[in-house]
DNA sequence: GTTATTGCAAACATTTTGCACATAT
DNA sequence: ATATGTGCAAAATGTTTGCAATAAC
């Protein structure tokens, strides 16, 4: 963990930016909800409980900062939220997201589907790829499951 | 044009929705601009053109209205505005974004490349996909052409 | 001492809502 | 007549900005 806060304050410093309190105080918040996308509210709240007198527009602006230095990702699910994710790695990320319309529950897959289709891009449309964004919206697992027990009650139930 | 325009008639009663002037009106002008992604301020004014009495919250309750009955995707490319896109099948689509970070623009491929993948999905995590979203931000070919001419000037230039 | 950074409040942009009026069956 | 749909203005939402005060080198 430590050896993260570390790597983003180098980061920082070598573009003349300071690793100040609210700063790190942020981006452990990031640290400790990487599963999760948090909203720039989100961040806000969880950073308070570490540094209470913390504003809104800090957040705002060290998130802005951060995306700009691709330490975190700034994403757009479409509900009118902005939502930011750490990177693990400042460069590829094969991570997809599974968004069940259901139950709203996101999860994310990790495997490398789009290299073989990013080096198409490159050769077939001159067009070169740096980051991408793949999201499937369906029903999970769980809400299947669920789906397929209340549809047939008994069956399968204990 | 007349009969796609009729098709929407169709599904909107079949809810009990009405094809008012205003709703028609929308409807024409996304089909007259299938190419784009407007954004809402985009169509009001261009519908405003057609029926100039139309208030932008009609236009924003049409678009959701659409959007519900999967007429129209919405969708968020991160600059703070939904855009929304007529959907040529309502049930598959198989176009991706190029979207370039140099110069904004933003082109579609229509291949299918997500099939397999969705089969996967299915198979392995019990997922049931209804949609997806395949983006790639990078440089488009105009670009990489230009900066390669910049970069090197008088060599493949005139 | 200069420069970056902060918190607050105000400004801003996009989208949604309340409501009285209009329209269609 | 009753339901749905509309325009307008006001409200709500999420985000950005101006500015004086503060902190870091």
């Amino acid at each position: 963990m430590e050896a993260r806060i570390d790597k983003v304050k180098q980061q920082l410093q070598a573009q003349g930016y300071k690793l100040t309190p609210q700063r790190e105080a942020t981006v452990r918040v990031l640290l400790e909800n990487e599963e999760d996308h948090l909203s720039a509210e989100d961040v806000f709240m969880l950073v308070k409980d570490k540094a209470p007198e913390i504003g809104l527009a800090t957040v705002y602006r060290t998130l802005e900062l951060l995306s700009e230095m691709h330490v975190v990702e700034k994403m757009n699910f479409g509900d009118g939220v902005a939502r930011y994710d750490l990177r693990t790695d400042n460069n590829k990320h094969h991570h997809h997201h599974l968004i069940c319309v259901q139950c709203g529950s996101m999860s994310e897959i990790m495997e490398d589907w789009l290299t073989p289709l990013e080096e198409k891009l490159e050769r077939e449309y001159n067009f070169s790829v740096l980051d991408h964004r793949l999201d499937f919206q369906g029903i999970c697992a769980k809400c299947n499951a669920k789906n397929a027990a209340e549809s047939n009650p008994g069956s399968t139930t204990s």
